[in-house]
DNA sequence: CAACTGGAAATATCG
DNA sequence: CGCGATATTTCCAGT
């Protein structure tokens, strides 16, 4: 076995060792036992470096400050950038890096299946410095985890909602022609995973300096990786426990049921999230004000321990050394964090000369968005970036973008048993088809690119890296797609060829799931989801292509959201869609829900949620037994129980199977009856539309008329449709309302979507369409042509209920889903370059109506509207700011 | 034998 | 603090 030194340098001169100036070391080592084993140890370099990765993310790899590595960090530090054969000695390469301008790459895979992918690695190489680590510093048989499973432990810095900042840097030429160049790969054969050879990309390993005394090793075992704990107290180790000891501060499930209702959510949402949130500015402050400056003689170890431990650890760190007495084995290896980067050769111009922004110390221990970009960036930004800053992993983008668009084609199951650190892989996530996703760009074909796929969250807010899942590179002979890994700020990202030859298309049958334990992820400071009963996850896919003008269109497509517990899979309901998402508050409709695990006792609980989460009114719906089926269960909507509101009234309900077996809650809105009796005519709802978009009026006359729309006669609706769409044919790219009403309402046209939109996927028309999905997936509105649905639902009427095929045929899903019902949907005209400027009275909706099936019998349960309520959303926030 | 899988025991957390 | 119900992790055995 090698042995790496750790070793530790300034970077700054004559400048104390503050968290941000220590060097950066990447260690890693050689498992010569198990071939594929460097054992990565990294060290916060410093804080700049830290904050780079999101500076700059085109060129620069962002980085994630520990790694613990079980064997598969090691898989790609060793062979992505170096391949095996350079990792004949195992060593440590430090490099001094430029904190703005990184973007760090974990790690890449040296799966020997992936030959194509050697160029790939062949990296510029940079100031590197081999060193040897001790045997002791991995046990080679402490790895359980066969695939390239990453210790949860390793993933102590929270960098994955770190912000980039480089999009406001100046503009480099050089860069952003170098840079332009990255995300694409350049022959296929000789590259198909983007090989930094076509990219002027150096990728070096970063040795984060460690305490030498007593760290252990993450790669020993995911038993032994390194948590918040043990650089709270590290301790020469012994075994590690059979099991992991509890975390303290742990999130009670109380919490996760508030998490879940989607009232409230810990994460990304500083208006509403209680507690004090790591990734919220607010406690940006308080940390690093808390947070003593390390002393100058201070190992980068013990400047994070000073500082980079999460609120809830020290607020019991009492308990750690009793934990960590049994848990951990400490020893030479330290925090193991193998984290390769790729630096453009201009990043030491271009990007040291960024002025860092951040300030260091923020990052070493918060990596969270700060309000700005909570409330700016997260969603419905721009697709478009300079070279040297893409977006950030938690940033929402659109699926689509003028001529191009990013689609899953083939969905995963819904279902994937995510395998643990200490068990083998579970394989790839499948299609329903029994064959693997499939994704597909369309509008380029020019270049091959790559195609960026990470483990995304499936909750009800906008999809983000999963704390609590990662990727895992699945090798092998079945494997047919060539891969690689590389780790963006704490995220691990599998890296796939799209290729013109493939028709931009790629078989995802290279990824599976890992599931890292909660309670070495909620110890992560910064971390504020909890990980029980979390346990749902998207694929999400990003591809950067190059434009002309030296800048990256980058766009995002997410699956279906998958259920990846063992448990929940077998036993919880899931709610996949369901007919309306709105009714008068007399209720009386139907709605037909569809999804898995649905029993003959299942009910259906409507209820309704203060700002403080409590149920303030609850209600179950009167099962129309006769009418369910396996896939399916179908409910008359209770009575809202104030029948005189003004507004829309969000609530939500859930499908329940017993006393916790509850599926996701789902959004559900109770409209006003005002309107509604009134039984408006097309014109007459027409016109109301359109005068009170032309009088500017707000959100609420607009959810009014949407409301009166929803309401109308149906017939008057279908009628409608079958004015504006020939019979059969659906145009969801073309954003209509009526004719009659786009004339009325010219001004509909010039509106903007904010930038602000919490709905990327407003910009994506084929989103937008038929039953609402379930919420975790709503508000992305990613396209989500539910393959799984189940082709045999009696309720609905044949043609609403378009079973889809399951086949691999890319892109045929979503136009097989025939469109129902009207859709208000605001859709990005213009991509706003600037989003801070985004206001009311900037913004527009461009209101389509997508209409499809003009022969559907239109009852209530095939009409629906799963896009206003996202617009009023947008236009809130934007207004709230 | 390694990679998957399915099942379930062991251990944790919640109320 | 104990207990039952749940949820998470780890193990085991069969393909």
């Amino acid at each position: 076995m090698l042995q790496c030194l750790l070793h530790r340098s300034r970077r700054r001169k004559g400048e104390d060792i503050a968290p941000d100036d220590c060097a950066s070391f990447f260690i890693f080592s050689r498992d010569q036992a198990n071939s594929s084993v460097s054992q990565p140890v990294c060290i916060p370099h410093n804080e700049h470096q830290i904050h780079s990765s999101t500076h700059s993310s085109a060129s620069c790899l962002q980085d994630y400050r520990t790694y613990d590595s079980s064997s598969e960090i090691q898989d790609y530090t060793c062979s992505s950038s170096f391949g095996p054969k350079s990792f004949e000695c195992p060593s440590i390469q430090i490099t001094s890096i430029s904190p703005s301008c990184h973007q760090d790459i974990g790690t890449f895979e040296n799966a020997e299946n992936n030959r194509p992918e050697r160029d790939y690695m062949d990296r510029p190489l940079r100031d590197h410095l081999c060193l040897h680590l001790e045997p002791s510093f991995r046990e080679p048989s402490l790895s359980p985890s066969p695939g390239s499973s990453i210790s949860s432990r390793s993933w102590i810095s929270d960098a994955s909602s770190c912000e980039s900042l480089s999009h406001i840097y100046d503009d480099l030429d050089s860069e952003l022609n170098e840079a332009a160049a990255r995300f694409t790969l350049g022959s296929p054969l000789t590259s198909p995973s983007g090989s930094p050879r076509e990219h002027p990309v150096e990728k070096t390993w970063h040795v984060c300096s460690v305490s030498p005394s007593s760290r252990q090793s993450p790669c020993h075992s995911p038993r032994n990786s390194i948590t918040d704990e043990n650089w709270l107290s590290p301790r020469p180790s012994s075994k590690p426990p059979s099991r992991p000891t509890s975390p303290c501060g742990k999130r009670r499930h109380s919490s996760a049921d508030i998490f879940y209702s989607g009232l409230v959510s810990p994460h990304y949402s500083p208006a509403t999230s209680p507690g004090p949130s790591p990734r919220g500015s607010i406690t940006e402050d308080s940390w690093l004000n808390a947070s003593p400056h390390p002393v100058p003689s201070l190992s980068l170890y013990q400047c994070w321990q000073e500082t980079a431990i999460p609120l809830k650890t020290r607020k019991t760190s009492e308990d750690h050394s009793a934990r960590l007495a049994g848990k951990t084995e400490l020893n030479t290896e330290d925090l193991a964090c193998l984290s390769p980067t790729v630096d453009m050769p201009t990043d030491e111009s271009a990007c040291s000369q960024h002025p860092v922004i951040q300030d260091s110390s923020t990052d070493q221990f918060l990596s969270v968005p700060s309000h700005f970009t909570w409330n700016k960036h997260k969603s419905g930004h721009t697709p478009v970036f300079r070279t040297s800053s893409l977006p950030p992993l938690d940033w929402a983008l659109p699926s689509r973008y003028g001529q191009y668009e990013l689609k899953v084609d083939v969905q995963p199951k819904t279902h994937h048993r995510a395998h643990y650190e200490t068990e083998g892989s579970r394989g790839a996530v499948k299609a329903v088809t029994g064959n693997h996703p499939i994704v597909k760009l369309t509008g380029y074909t020019e270049k091959p690119l790559n195609l960026q796929m990470f483990i995304g969250t499936a909750d009800d807010r906008y999809v983000r890296p999963h704390a609590f899942y990662q990727v895992h590179r699945i090798t092998g002979k079945t494997v047919a797609t060539a891969s690689q890994e590389i780790v963006i700020t704490n995220t691990k990202v599998l890296e796939i060829p799209l290729l013109p030859e493939n028709n931009m298309t790629a078989s995802i049958d290279c990824a599976g799931i890992l599931k890292l334990r909660n309670s070495d992820i909620e110890l992560r400071k910064g971390e504020t989801d909890i990980g029980r009963k979390n346990t749902r996850v998207r694929l999400v896919f990003r591809v950067h292509i190059p434009q002309t003008s030296g800048k990256v269109l980058s766009l995002q497509a997410a699956s279906v959201p998958i259920e990846c517990s063992q448990r929940s899979a077998q036993e919880l309901p899931q709610v996949e869609k369901y007919s309306i998402n709105s009714c008068s508050v007399n209720g009386g409709l139907e709605l037909v829900i569809t999804g898995s695990n649905f029993m003959p006792d299942s009910k259906v609980i409507f209820l309704e949620k203060g700002q403080d989460g409590c149920t303030h009114w609850e209600a179950e719906g009167k099962t129309v037994f006769k009418k369910c089926q396996m896939n399916n269960i179908v409910v008359e909507i209770p009575a809202y129980h104030n029948k005189t509101i003004a507004a829309d009234v969000q609530v939500q309900f859930y499908v329940c199977n017993g006393k916790r077996k509850r599926s996701q809650s789902q959004r559900f809105n109770y409209t006003p009856v005002l309107l509604k009796q009134e039984n408006l005519e097309d014109g007459d709802l027409q016109e109301a539309t359109a005068v009170s978009l032309a009088k500017g009026r707000g959100i609420s006359d607009l959810r009014m008329i949407h409301t009166s729309l929803l309401f109308q006669d149906q017939r008057s609706i279908c009628k409608t449709l079958k004015s504006s769409s020939p019979p059969g044919v659906e145009c969801p790219t073309q954003p209509t309302f009526t004719s009659s009403l786009k004339h009325e309402i010219p001004q509909i046209s010039k509106i903007q979507e904010p930038c602000t939109s919490s709905s990327p996927s407003t910009a994506d028309p084929e989103t937008m369409e038929n039953y609402p999905v379930s919420i975790y997936s709503s508000p992305q509105k990613q396209s989500m042509p539910y393959q799984c649905f189940s082709p045999d639902i009696p309720v609905l009427p044949s043609s609403s209920l378009t079973a889809m095929p399951h086949t691999g045929q890319p892109s045929s899903h979503t136009h097989d889903c025939r469109l129902r019902g009207i859709s208000l949907s605001p859709t990005i005209t213009h991509p706003r370059q600037n989003s801070a400027s985004s206001h009311p009275t900037d913004m527009s909706l461009g209101i389509k109506a997508e209409l499809v099936d003009h022969d559907i019998n239109f009852q209530t349960k095939d009409l629906e509207d799963i896009t206003l309520d996202d617009v009023a959303e947008i236009i809130r926030r934007d207004m709230s700011h």
